[in-house]
DNA sequence: ACTTGATTAAAACGCCTGTTTGAAACAGGT
DNA sequence: ACCTGTTTCAAACAGGCGTTTTAATCAAGT
């Protein structure tokens, strides 16, 4: 009679029409990532996300079986999307290191804070960043390990083998930390700056220069920001901000 | 009849016993605080949090008028036990000021992740912090902004006047972020490390060490992080971590 | 045209939510 | 003892929630 709780893929072949608003289950996948994101598991409604999606109340047991498992399957679908669209950045083969750690914290705050993209999938990610449910695990082994261990990778170049391991990611949770502040508390520290002085200095662009400075004066393959006459001047050759 | 709708502070002189557990107002707000930070302001019911604190159901409506202001009440209950339990550091007047630097960030530290206080006042702030409501803006002119103007003076004194004030704000938000990382995403976090390591390494104590020393580096007024040959040694006498 | 299976639609089901009610219990003042 | 105002209590309320049910609709297959 009726099929027991699994979920289903619609039996039309996919490969006919990928016009998205056609298929109620990618629909459903879109609105509910949409709502999650905004409003969280608990305060939205399977109604609201169901309206959103102009599919009728009963599609979600239809397709997804339960709330929690719409919220899972759209979780996956959110970070699947983003991986299709932000490209693993490529590097010919002599780039310089610094070069490559400004391109890598450009990219992930343009990921984070960029305007180009709906941020409700970052926001949707984030949330299981801050509290993590079933499908966060997923989502640190396919997204954010292989960018951690990429950044590790810079930061040993950068090093010189001058770092081990244990400091190496220590100083990558470092970059991370200093991009991740912005997207994840921009309230509050827009609530700490002057509005002007944000508008022109926590732009993704210049918060990368800000970053990439910060972090490569650090570990020694950079001036110090405030530029003291301990050596004398010009540190270093290869210390091209921008 | 009825007093209408404004919160009532209990009519018992409150200076005769401060014993805890006494007052229904306090244990609500106790109880809301705890409840409201491990499941969220949706995800908590207010049987659940009057069952916790022992009073009727009831007296969330007496007290408080409804979940929403029970709900501010407790963000700011929480603040002000955290503003009372944590001293603003105070410290001598010759100072230095990479050894006030590292007194912050370690106390900030032990704010966000000690094991001496229960941390569920800290995961209520957060979650102001991460999704501002009402009770945010308090937050943040009370309890927030002292500790960050605090933060960009010692920045100040240590860049020596060579960083302007945006400058000051954004390596002071640097900081916070390196620090905020392992508070906010620490499940992440977790996964990313190595269990061993973190044991060893995410202590709040070795952290201070790290990003002191890792923010110092930054702005010129340490050693670099990987020990390059670049002056030579002892790049500074001031620069006395632990 | 009839059958079959997948999909959609509308309505209903319990259940749990925040909130309200009206009366009981308690205190202190006169 | 009696009134008075405050505080507690058990019970109920209306509404929204996730989920289920049942029937209608649709698209082929034969």
């Amino acid at each position: 009679m009726i099929q027991n709780n699994l979920a289903k893929t619609p039996n039309k072949a996919p490969g006919q029409k990928n016009c998205p608003g056609d298929d109620p289950r990618e629909r459903l996948l879109l609105a509910a990532g949409r709502e999650f994101a905004e409003k969280g598991y608990e305060a939205a409604t399977v109604r609201d996300i169901c309206l959103a999606a102009g599919v009728n109340l009963a599609a979600v047991n239809y397709y997804f079986g339960d709330k929690r498992r719409l919220y899972i399957e759209s979780v996956k679908h959110a970070h699947e999307e983003r991986m299709r669209q932000v490209p693993e950045p490529d590097w010919a083969a002599g780039t310089p290191a610094d070069r490559k750690l400004h391109d890598f914290v450009g990219n992930m705050l343009e990921r984070m804070l960029g305007s180009d993209q709906p941020p409700w999938q970052v926001r949707l990610m984030l949330r299981e960043v801050l509290q993590p449910t079933e499908a966060c695990r997923e989502l640190v082994e396919d997204y954010f390990r292989p960018h951690f261990e990429l950044l590790v990778a810079i930061l040993d170049e950068l090093a010189a083998g001058r770092l081990d391991e244990s400091n190496l990611r220590r100083v990558a949770l470092s970059v991370i930390g200093q991009c991740f502040l912005y997207r994840a508390a921009g309230d509050v520290v827009g609530m700490l700056v002057p509005a002007e002085e944000r508008a022109v200095m926590h732009t993704p662009r210049e918060l990368a220069a800000h970053v990439t400075r910060f972090t490569l004066a650090a570990i020694g393959a950079g001036p110090p920001l405030a530029a003291a006459a301990r050596c004398d001047d010009s540190p270093r050759p290869e210390a091209s901000s921008t």
